[in-house]
DNA sequence: GCAATATTATACCGAGCGGTATAAAATTAA
DNA sequence: TTAATTTTATACCGCTCGGTATAATATTGC
């Protein structure tokens, strides 16, 4: 076993406390003693543990992919369901994450991909955000690809369109949670836009 | 005549362009020196004429309000137009600006009301946000009323709905745009979102 | 010209920022 | 027990933040 002093807190713990301060106050607006004292550790802690702000801030992200904005994925593959459904479970899962069912209200990932556009971001945070803002869309993609190819959706119809479509109303309805929107009222948006796909050719 | 120095430089001029940086940084990411520096003057300078950074900030959210955002409602009233064809313009309009036609990429409310929801945003700044944020659902629910009182939509048609919805999908597109996505890309989304009046009930 | 007034530019203030030096405390290997 | 090692806590660093005191510069009414 490594000699040493052994550390008094949960570095994954910790990293969950990070995370939900960035999804609240962004990159710039989260200050270290901000971060520090939801993470109930101390400066040099942090820095030993984590490097820096940034890498914090890059390790964060990609912990709040992996055990939060992935998870909704699951309702599209349930391949015993029509494929209206599980693209309305889908979306129904992140509208509820969105509305503050497991963390702060709004898309950990839309109020990034809004700060990181304004120059000054850092070089890596800014690549590492670079990198994740794509993800559902491609997602989608292959969803609506997969159900074209089983004839759940029209031949002719663009499943890039479709992905884009359904990608821009999730930023949509984060903003608006983030504005203060009940999960009531953006379930009958996401109903609205459902019909896109009942309906549509 | 008032007595004294006369200011060399344009208030309102300088107005436009600290809305400009606010609307690339947002209000904590703007500093007095990005802002002044924009602005061309010196700090004293700025808060003789505007008071402090807050008052700034809510002067240049009014100054965006009045001169971009409701920029885009004339398209609403064309009232020799088809209802579908208003409804498409103004969005189009929208996206248009969003993409960075007269201004920097995204929605200035959407950045500053993502950031709002932080807390520790200063108060009358965070009420200036609050009071402006709902401006376009209200304007497309008269939209919506005037029409189905003309018969232009279905009677059983929900008007706040379609009113959320359309806001919502605008959110949307003002991240995409800032994320970088095209202007072509995001007029495809707003036509396929159109087709919720073209076709629906 | 002469006060009075308003704007300019410089230089500065306390506070908070991200980050770190230092030394005490705790743990392991020997 | 001792030496080596790692984490802890405190105190501090240089810098930038929002905001301002001060004094020079224009401009007005008289």
């Amino acid at each position: 076993m490594a000699a040493g002093r052994q550390r008094t807190f949960d570095k994954q713990q910790a990293l969950e406390q990070a995370m939900r301060v960035f999804w609240q106050k962004g990159f710039v607006g989260a200050s270290l003693a901000d971060l520090t004292q939801s993470m109930g550790i101390n400066k040099p802690s942090m820095y030993a543990a984590f490097g820096n702000k940034e890498q914090l801030f890059i390790q964060a992200t990609e912990n709040y992919m992996a055990h939060y904005a992935s998870g909704h994925a699951r309702f599209l593959q349930a391949d015993d369901q029509p494929m209206a459904l599980r693209l309305k479970n889908f979306l129904l899962s992140a509208v509820a994450a969105q509305c503050g069912e497991h963390g702060p209200k709004g898309c950990y990932l839309s109020v990034c991909v809004s700060e990181a556009a304004s120059l000054d971001f850092p070089d890596q945070a800014h690549a590492t955000i670079e990198q994740m803002k794509n993800i559902t869309e491609e997602l989608l993609v292959g969803f609506f690809s997969q159900a074209q190819q089983k004839a759940e959706i029209s031949q002719s119809a663009n499943v890039r369109q479709l992905a884009a479509y359904y990608v821009t109303l999730l930023h949509g309805t984060a903003a608006m949670a983030r504005a203060g929107k009940s999960l009531a009222a953006l379930e009958q948006t996401i109903d609205l836009a459902l019909q896109l796909i009942d309906e549509g050719d």
